[in-house]
DNA sequence: GGCTAACTTTAGCAATTACTAAATTGTTGT
DNA sequence: ACAACAATTTAGTAATTGCTAAAGTTAGCC
């Protein structure tokens, strides 16, 4: 049974009658819309919904907006469970997904959040209580 | 060692010089900071973000988003891989986390996106090329 | 009622992820 | 040069995830 096949008994069944032009025309505007929905970057989008999808990460964000100013890496430490490393390996992959900077002062390491960041979190905020 | 005596370190470098009212008192500051990022949905938000962290689930988002209109699952079908059981298993993972909403129509079942979910990506767009 | 079709759900497994511990890098102070 | 320390990186493992295949559910049709 072919993929399409299903769509021509949808095609049938919805509109009350259809031919093999009408799928084949259907088939068109859904690969279009594909097409539309591909032209947005789906690789880093993924990279960037991931590194916020995990508590320890989304929590270090949510800490650095709301601090609205870089924190240094010996400052989380004592919010946050986990290891100095857990804690490391979080930042980076937030920094690699363009969530945040790094910047060097001597021995310490600072991080703010990027616009994308901010972004992200008045979108969430924002669409919360909506239907 | 504590892991404030590393922030204490810290505060006497940056500030040249402090007390342990300082470094209390920098504390103090961090965990209300803290406070303030908790009061957010930790766990609704990283449900919602994990479901979109997934190149199935996304695009499945994108398409209905770019779509503008609700859709049948088989119309899915033929925009992408995998079996009519992953597609459904990621279907159900959206609806759940609030990201779409499903609509029983005969024994065809029709997929829209919420506000929610045009909120994310429309900030996923808007944030793409900001520094 | 029984058949088929359109999903959905359950069960199970391979691949990925998130962490810890240990080794390493880079910086400062002596 | 060396020791101490901040943070990162590497290596390894337990937990989670994303899929497939098979069984189950619901709706229309004869």
């Amino acid at each position: 049974m072919s993929s399409t096949d299903r769509l021509e008994r949808y095609l049938e069944d919805d509109r009350g009658g259809c031919t093999d032009a009408d799928v084949s025309e259907r088939l068109a505007e859904l690969e279009e819309i594909d097409a539309a929905a591909g032209e947005s970057f789906l690789e880093t989008d993924v990279e960037v919904l991931s590194a916020l999808a995990n508590e320890t990460r989304y929590r270090i964000v949510r800490i650095l907006h709301a601090a609205g100013e870089e924190l240094c890496v010996c400052e989380f430490a004592p919010l946050l469970e986990g290891s100095d490393s857990a804690i490391s390996h979080a930042l980076s992959k937030l920094t690699d997904a363009g969530l945040l900077t790094r910047r060097k002062d001597g021995k310490w390491r600072k991080y703010r959040t990027t616009a994308r960041a901010n972004a992200l979190l008045v979108a969430l905020d924002g669409s919360r209580s909506i239907y």
